[in-house]
DNA sequence: TTGCGTTATGTTATCTTATAACAAAATGGA
DNA sequence: TCCATTTTGTTATAAGATAACATAACGCAA
């Protein structure tokens, strides 16, 4: 992530705090800031290191603390298949993410547009799946099921490592 | 799942191991039938206690051997956002998993249709969004990420559960 | 501004989940 | 039957996460 959009996401994740009287304290802004300056993927424990070297508080409770409260509202993600966690470069709402992991070189993308979310929701939340966009029309099943939340990480090769391993190889 | 399902899916893992030249050994199998037994997501640490009552071994590498064993064959999916592991209701080719899990009887419901594999595979796969059916027609932004496999989980609540706390609530 | 309930931080201890490393046993051909 | 390969079993430990409780900061009402 290039450096402007970091500061955008930081400065709008202060402004969406603001607005939502939600306390932005320093840790939490410490650990945004971290997650941000990565720009991949990060475990708890490697949070926390950073978070010692500021002289925050350097037990596990401090980083997952936090960790949660910027995962509640939206502001960082978990990518389950990495353990770890990445800021979210379109905060705004909290929202479930769709997120293409490399595993190559562990950089997280996030994918962010109304229509998958629209899918992604459609999945499970309108208890059939004829309301994903046109998914459903051949699988009328009802699965009756109310959907609250998701996750949705796809694996493979980001460009960079395609093009550096078809290099290689040559 | 009922009975019969339980029974069929076992059925079809044999037969495809048999297909494939895969070992489905006896831990195996029996981690197999304790998952489909359960019928829920179990963590590996109760499979291993489940395997200690039957006599294999009961430390943890058993356990996340054959897990993985069976994962790795698409007869088993991890379901990360409970950490645990439910068997495949519809076993064929590995295939990467679009479950349904209850927040509140951890039940999980495994979809299973091509059209929703299809858009799970074309968001990342196809480099833009464009193939993900009618989804990328607004978004064309170029991903150029090769996927490989995704795991998509939805959170919420089953029916069972919904028409349970309704009653309770009244 | 003081006092008080609430929220957040820091710390200790512990729990859960997962893996590395290596020895012993079973398997399946040559 | 012998050997290479795969699987199992075990010990030990790493990595990730949380419970419980004391202390500190905050935000507001009196």
């Amino acid at each position: 992530m290039a450096n402007s959009d970091r500061d955008e996401a930081f400065e709008k994740v202060e402004r969406l705090c603001k607005e939502r009287n939600l306390r932005l304290t320093p840790v939490r802004k410490r650990v945004l800031e971290i997650l941000l300056e990565a720009g991949r993927a990060l475990g708890a424990y490697e949070v926390l290191e950073s978070l010692r070297r500021d002289g925050f508080g350097h037990q596990p409770p401090v980083a997952y603390r936090a960790l949660e409260f910027l995962q509640e509202n939206g502001f960082v993600h978990r990518v389950e298949g990495m353990k770890g966690y990445v800021a979210c470069t379109s905060p705004s709402e909290p929202h479930g993410p769709v997120l293409l992991v490399c595993d190559s070189c562990n950089e997280v993308k996030e994918l962010r547009t109304p229509h998958l979310e629209a899918i992604a929701g459609g999945i499970g939340s309108y208890c059939s799946l004829e309301s994903a966009a046109e998914a459903g029309q051949h699988h009328a099943g009802k699965q009756e099921f109310l959907a609250s939340a998701h996750a949705i990480e796809i694996l493979g090769c980001c460009k960079q490592c395609s093009e550096a391993s078809e290099l290689s190889s040559k």
